[in-house]
DNA sequence: TTGTAATACCTTTTAGTTCGAGGTATAGTC
DNA sequence: GACTATACCTCGAACTAAAAGGTATTACAA
C-alpha cells in the first residue's frame, strides 16, 4: 500500500462525531471487526468518507470502554479477529447522536439555502 | 443574561467546521459585526445552532489573520463596531467548505439509510 | 438614582478529536 | 523469496469549539 506524502490534514472540517456515529450505525447492523469497519465506511458512505486504521481502533476501544459496545474475539484461519457489536448503552448513544447530526444538517441546510451575494 | 448552569460541553459531535461555514456564507450576503453575527446564525439554522460570543470573535479574528476575512470599524451611536466582509480568497474558502460540507453530509446521509438491526 | 439588561468587544483555559505515521505479525500469491 | 493483503495496535501533532470570565457603554425601569 502506497503511503500518501500529502501534508498531514489532521482536523478535516465536518468531521467530528462523524466516526462514532458511523461505527454505532454500522455495527448496530450487525457485529464487525475493526479491518472490515475500515471497508464498509467506504462502502457505506459511497466513497464520500473514508476512516483509516488510526482513526478505527482507538474509536472502538474508546467505545468499548464507555460501554457503548461489546467484543469477542474469534480465531479465523490463524489469525484473530476482535468482533464488536452494540450494548444497549450504544444504541441509546446511536439515538442521540442520530438526533444531532439531523439537527445540525437541518439547520446547515436552511443556512446555505440563502441567496448569494445579496 | 444569565448564563448557562450546564456542565462545559466542549466538543460537540458534528460542529467542526460549522463555525467557519456559517460565518463565511452570512458574511457572503452583506457586511456584518460581531455581535450580529451571533443573532443570525441561530436566526438562519433556524434556531438549531446556537455560537456563543467566545466561538464567534476568535473565528473571526482567525479568519481575517488568514485573509478570507476584512475588517472596518464604524462608530455607532458612541459604540463602535466592527464590520466584516469576505475577500476574494473567503470566498473561495467558502467554496471548498461548501462542498465539503456536501460530500460529508451525502456520505452520512447514505450511511443511515441502512436497515437498522438486521 | 440606582440598578439591571442589552449591546459590543475581547482573551484564556480546557477538553477534547481526527489523522498520519509508524509498528508487529500472519497468510496468501507470484 | 518477495510482496501484498489481512489484522491488530499506539503515539504525537495539529486543530477546534466551548465556557467562563472580563471591560465598557447605552437604555430603560423602579
Amino acid at each position: 500500500m502506497v503511503k500518501s506524502l500529502d501534508m498531514a490534514q489532521t482536523n478535516p472540517p465536518f468531521m467530528s462525531g462523524v466516526p462514532e456515529l458511523l461505527l454505532l450505525r454500522l455495527l448496530d447492523q450487525h457485529e464487525m471487526y475493526g479491518y472490515d469497519l475500515v471497508r464498509s465506511v467506504r462502502k457505506v458512505t459511497g466513497e464520500a468518507i473514508s476512516l483509516g486504521e488510526g482513526v478505527i481502533y482507538p474509536a472502538l476501544h474508546s467505545l468499548e470502554r464507555n460501554g457503548s459496545l461489546k467484543s469477542r474475539r474469534k480465531p479465523v484461519g490463524g489469525r484473530t479477529r476482535v468482533y464488536y457489536s452494540l450494548t444497549g448503552k450504544g444504541r441509546q448513544r446511536l439515538d442521540k447522536l442520530q438526533n444531532d447530526w439531523r439537527r445540525i444538517q437541518g439547520g446547515i441546510t436552511n443556512a446555505l439555502e440563502l441567496p448569494s451575494h445579496a
